[in-house]
DNA sequence: CTGGGGAGGGGGCCC
DNA sequence: CGGGCCCCCTCCCCA
């Protein structure tokens, strides 16, 4: 019997031994694990911290550069341009309005996006609900130019087919978040929150619009990891943090193997329980909005303010600026191409091009922010949504387009030519323009903005030269003949090419075999197939 | 059937 | 706003 005790003392003794190895082996592999995972989040860190700083650098020295060139003018333009904003929203017929709760925007900030960017989504109602309110007059008088009737709930209810977020919306958002993001369907009016015909479906809009605003991810929690795929998230945000705060929910030991609950975000240890709390998940990406919208501010103060003249230098334009935006009706091809908006939800379309429209005509004010070029995003990835990276991409291209572009510059190749004292420089690749429309029209090559949008097809276009001509497609008209044959074209360019089957002319000669084509395409293609080598 | 070339048509974008 | 060019995709023809 005793011996049976023993043997049974020594058998627990040997199975606790093997536990705590089994548990240290496992602690082992997740501290490995994790510690890899660290090492990554950390250098990711790094490289954003890095990159947001060569990006203000950059922006610091063309800004001063920008300054020098166009002082003297700079502050009372500033002002007068702020001025015209603030009527835009307060007494024009503007339904877009700065969000009441968004504290951290400063009156020098010519921005007024209530896109819900960088806040929460319980901010967006907030604000929304008190402003559009406030500014219910603009809604209406705006309204009343191009449609009749209430627009709101009857355009939800309208359920407008083919509105191009209808693709993308994601059919999984919880139900939970439904009853406030209604509220702000409703009262925001806009849109990319009003395509739905159906209750749900309109939260599933506007989780859609806050998604693609990088400001809300919660919805779909996926994206968390694999963000950039479907939601670029705002220049200089990242989805790290959210990792980082998501581990404070995780039950941690600390490197220590302590039992204390890691509440340093940053330091989110060995991790021995991998459940997660599924209660605290949304905490973590609470917290991650505020850290995207802490990231908006920087990025946006790093392209205004941040208590820097020359950072307002940066907003600064010339007198031009003012006579034009002032002197221009910035709404001229929307009001009367309010029909463009037929297709999908007309007033709110009509709102949202409007105001597009308003805030692009203020160049290097809208233009410059990161909200907007975002919201541009927004209407292009729902519609044609080519880019899965395009948010990465584009700040990328700000990171890199500068030094780029500045070299041009120096070198007397940043503009067009000539000898105008006053630019507009794209702020994307510090390209020249002549006047503010050409330099905003030119930056939704950057931005992906297309506000023009086709009423028979959902083709969208960042020219309405280019809707234009999309539409002969709908319409079949031919204005082009060939004088050699019956064959008719929709554009004068194609004629010209078709023309050469008639010529034989054949400018493009390979250079490796000789072979001659009528167009540079066909010389292309052929040199790529058959001297692919080279 | 296949691949190359020709042609039509559309979008992007600059001038 | 139009002209123009580039690029791409697609279809057709033919060797």
């Amino acid at each position: 019997m005793a011996n049976c005790m023993v043997f049974h003392t020594q058998i627990a003794s040997i199975m606790e031994v093997l536990a705590n190895a089994a548990v240290a082996d496992i602690c082992k592999l997740v501290d490995d694990d994790y510690a890899v995972f660290r090492l990554e989040i950390t250098q990711s860190q790094k490289e954003n911290r890095a990159l947001r700083r060569k990006l203000q650098l950059l922006e610091l020295k063309v800004s001063r550069e920008r300054v020098l060139a166009s002082r003297p003018s700079s502050v009372k333009i500033l002002d007068r341009y702020r001025g015209m904003a603030r009527g835009q929203l307060n007494g024009g017929n503007r339904s877009f309005v700065k969000p009441a709760g968004h504290n951290t925007w400063r009156d020098d900030q010519p921005i007024t996006v209530d896109e819900g960017s960088g806040t929460s989504t319980q901010h967006v109602i907030v604000i929304e609900s008190a402003d559009a309110e406030a500014a219910g007059l603009g809604v209406k008088q705006h309204r009343s130019e191009g449609e009749e009737g209430p627009r709101q709930s009857g355009d939800i209810q309208t359920g407008v087919v083919g509105a191009p977020y209808e693709a993308m919306e994601d059919p999984t958002t919880s139900a939970p978040q439904s009853r406030t993001r209604r509220s702000v369907t409703e009262v925001s009016g806009r849109p990319d929150s009003v395509l739905k015909s159906e209750t749900d479906t309109k939260t599933l809009t506007v989780t859609h619009r806050l998604l693609h605003t990088g400001s809300d991810h919660r919805s779909d929690p996926e994206r968390l990891g694999l963000g950039r795929l479907a939601c670029p998230p705002a220049p200089g945000s990242e989805y790290l943090p959210v990792f980082h705060q998501s581990q404070r929910t995780v039950n941690s030991r600390g490197d220590g193997y302590g039992d204390a609950l890691d509440t340093g975000g940053d330091e989110p240890s060995c991790s021995y329980t991998t459940e997660m709390d599924p209660g605290n998940m949304p905490l973590g990406l609470e917290t991650q909005t505020d850290l995207s919208k802490g990231d908006w501010n920087r990025y946006s103060s790093s392209l205004y303010a941040e208590g820097s003249l020359d950072k307002k230098g940066e907003v600064i334009v010339v007198d031009e600026v003012t006579v034009k935006v002032e002197s221009d009706a910035p709404l001229t091809w929307n009001a009367d191409e309010t029909h463009l908006g037929e297709g999908h939800s007309q007033g709110s379309t009509s709102d949202f091009l409007d105001y597009r429209e308003s805030i692009e005509t203020n160049v290097n004010v809208a233009t410059h922010s990161p909200l907007h070029v975002f919201r541009d995003l927004d209407s292009v990835s729902t519609s044609m949504a080519p880019s899965d990276s395009h948010g990465r991409v584009l700040f990328d291209q700000v990171l890199n387009s500068n030094d780029r572009a500045r070299a041009q510059s120096q070198g007397g190749g940043a503009t067009s030519g000539g000898s105008k004292d006053k630019w507009f420089f794209c702020m994307f690749c510090n390209k020249g323009f002549s006047c503010p429309q050409k330099m905003e029209i030119h930056q939704r090559v950057h931005t992906g903005g297309k506000p023009f949008s086709c009423t028979q097809c959902h083709m969208r276009f960042a020219q309405a030269r280019d809707l234009k001509r999309h539409q002969r497609v709908h319409t079949g008209v031919k204005p082009y003949s060939c004088p050699q044959c019956e064959k008719r074209f929709s554009r004068q360019d194609h004629l010209k090419m078709h023309l050469k089957v008639h010529t034989g002319e054949r400018p493009f000669a390979c250079t490796h075999c000789g072979k001659r084509f009528s167009e540079r395409r066909y010389l292309r293609i052929h040199q790529q197939k058959n001297h692919s080598t080279l």
